[in-house]
DNA sequence: ATCAGTGCAAACGATTTGCACCTCG
DNA sequence: CGAGGTGCAAATCGTTTGCACTGAT
């Protein structure tokens, strides 16, 4: 099974661009423009230095490309971008520790969409769920009963 | 029914909030601060002025109070407010036209969410279908076919 | 009279752009 | 060599904030 992260022939290579696309590849979660810039200064330790505005034309760039997928959650104006790893992934949110807590499934891979005259026609969909992690449960939970 | 549009008592009236309220309640779609700041403008021809600021600052406050429900859209960084009317809606967003189409339920009503331990308690969500909707479904068409 | 609500302009943070220079292919 | 990529600084856009003033209760 191909995975749709080989890098596109029409998409010229260059030392910015792969240290960004190594970031993403080890990255944990979702990364903002900020955080990638700020990994990319850490991991080239004053080599060089890359443009704040460069990371955004290259994320533009690889996004074009569906290298990567770009989101932004809610109550936050800020745009994350993660490596396109083919098979979409879905989060669930924390409220209290804003934790992404990725879904097993696609919770829509079992449901059948409605608009008033059935006539839309589906592409794509996102999906965010927010409530809270197990951690964050228990110290709400704690905190009840300290009292 | 209750509906939850009834005006929260600590909310005090002014005429800018009730020209706002006045307005979300005719609103055929989600609003940007803009277009509310546009209708208002036009809505009161000249008899006096609101600030945008103040646009903002009446929607924090209704947001805060469940009066609005505030969503943003994929590749678009601005806030959309909407009158909350008691069960919650989704749309569908057609990508070519930017027109949203009423869902008419919750996909989520019959599903359920599964994390890694399932140990996620879930108390919101939010959904955006993208596709095209039936017209522009029916011009692409017509384009393939006009060669 | 009091305190929340408002207008205005300035501040802000994320993102974009114009332009000169640089570098990959 | 030439087109496309980059750095830098200035511009833009949506949103927020400080402050003095106004108005609802």
């Amino acid at each position: 099974m191909k995975e749709r992260t080989d890098w596109p022939p029409e998409l010229k290579k260059t030392k910015q661009r792969e240290e960004i696309y190594r970031i993403l590849e080890l990255a944990e979660k979702p990364l903002s423009v900020n955080e990638i810039y700020v990994r990319i200064d850490r991991a080239l330790c004053q080599k060089y230095h890359v443009a704040v505005s460069t990371v955004y034309r290259i994320m533009f760039a690889f996004e074009k490309h569906h290298l990567v997928i770009k989101s932004t959650l809610m109550g936050d104006e800020t745009a994350l971008y993660e490596m396109n790893r083919g098979g979409h992934k879905h989060y669930a949110i924390c409220l209290k520790c804003h934790k992404l807590v990725p879904l097993e499934m696609c919770p829509f891979e079992k449901v059948q969409i409605q608009t008033k005259d059935n006539d839309f026609t589906i592409t794509s969909h996102k999906i965010e769920i927010y409530g809270y992690c197990k951690v964050c449960q228990n110290n709400l939970q704690k905190q009840g009963e300290d009292k």
